[in-house]
DNA sequence: GCCGGTTTGTGACCCGGTTCACATCCTCTT
DNA sequence: AAGAGGATGTGAACCGGGTCACAAACCGGC
């Protein structure tokens, strides 16, 4: 992982649904006005009232989008992994950062300058819709993410959140899945705005009855046909 | 209220911000293929799941959006009001609608049908830069309202739901302010995911320290300064 | 192979908000 | 004017999760 030529970022660029069916000669002239930037383990990329004035996509590691609290709480909205776009809207409606962006891990990411972004955005009403598809799509998550936190208790909300996470992130193997080592306790309660201490406790009663199990530090489900029936209770239908 | 003739409904299209720059051509085009929609207090417009095939434009009344959980509670997500204009994930997107829409009082709708829009859309992009900027909007809305959900406590949202309503319905008088019977303590706990019994009892603390009043089955608003104070605690900057 | 920082595990206690159960009170309808 | 259906007001009991306070395990680095 570490620089990369023009050829590697136009191939990058090509590959995000974003810049799908956009002019070949236009990829190559935003390619080159990219660069590429790499992020240590934690290190913060942007924070919340920041000015937006980057697009960015992940090449390879994972970047938590967040808000925090004053008093020093944290709600992950959204980890984006490779191929992953994020700080779209800043950049398009030229008003602060809603959430920060801190590196999970050693990432790399291919950055496109607002200005270079929007000239090409004028020209391109496939991009446009693109975006639109992308706007649409972060819609319907957060339409989710809230309805849940109106509706749903902590075993529900971790056990949808267990099963989304296993789906992108983890190995899933008939009715097993290892998620490993890869979010931790107190990551898992961020993204579900409980206490750390909440979803240890649900994870050990989940343990006693065969379903997940913590062995050698790594979660694992063990039974993810229940872990979904659980995640099913009272689910609005996906939408 | 009633029917509208075209120069009418082309006035309107005109006037919602989402139609601004775009060609007196089009919009008369797109004017032509609009429709007018009567809704009852307390009628649905759509539910949830429901195919997206309509875009609408409040002309007068109030729609709410929201969701519900089988277990018969509900969120409001927000209320519409004339010159507002909803609908637009499930039209742009295709996909299922992500929440009921039901008229909160008499309504009359203007209704841009998903083919006629659509057409719009692909000519002109300056309509597409306007359909971008709402949904950003939005998108920041749904991002406050999340990370009150998560870190804000019942005094201190409903204090900024107040304030909220209170510039966007009321009648601001120096440090008063008039909202009157326009909102239900039900309709109020709905907009904050919360029970009833816990607005009333809130409205009753606040009325006893002379910061709101009850009196006369409307709620007023004694002294906005102290509610602002109230709603500023553990403010995230609003950004 | 030991030390400091992080992660996990768990119990005791507390509290905001829900649920339930009523008592008014208001407003429309007929 | 009466009655019905909403909306409001309020107390009692309950409970999910938060907070606090540790203990134990684990992990990387020197």
């Amino acid at each position: 992982m570490g620089r990369l030529d023009q050829s590697e970022r136009q191939a990058l660029i090509r590959r995000s649904f974003l810049f799908k069916d956009v002019a070949q000669p236009i990829l190559d002239r935003l390619a080159a006005l990219t660069v590429t930037k790499q992020l240590d383990r934690r290190e913060t990329l942007f924070n919340r009232g920041d000015e937006g004035d980057a697009l960015y996509a992940v090449v390879d590691g994972l970047v938590r989008i967040w808000v925090g609290s004053d008093s020093g709480k944290e709600l992950t909205f959204s980890i984006m992994e490779p191929g992953d776009v994020f700080g779209e809207i800043a950049l398009l409606d030229g008003l602060p950062r809603t959430a920060n962006a801190t590196a999970q891990e050693a990432t790399l990411l291919l950055v496109i300058q607002r200005s270079a972004f929007l000239s090409v955005l004028e020209g391109e009403p496939i991009l446009a819709r693109h975006i639109i598809e992308l706007l649409c799509e972060r819609m319907r998550r957060k339409t989710e993410l809230l309805s849940d936190f109106a509706f749903a208790d902590l075993p529900v909300r971790l056990a949808r959140k267990l099963g989304d996470l296993v789906v992108a992130h983890g190995e899933i193997d008939g009715n097993e899945a290892r998620l490993g080592k890869r979010f931790s306790q107190t990551e898992l309660a961020q993204m579900l705005g409980v206490s750390r201490e909440a979803i240890n406790k649900q994870l050990a009663a989940w343990s006693h009855k065969g379903i997940v199990s913590t062995e050698d530090g790594g979660l694992t489900i063990l039974d993810l046909g229940t872990l979904r029936a659980h995640a099913a209770v009272d689910r609005v239908d996906p939408v």
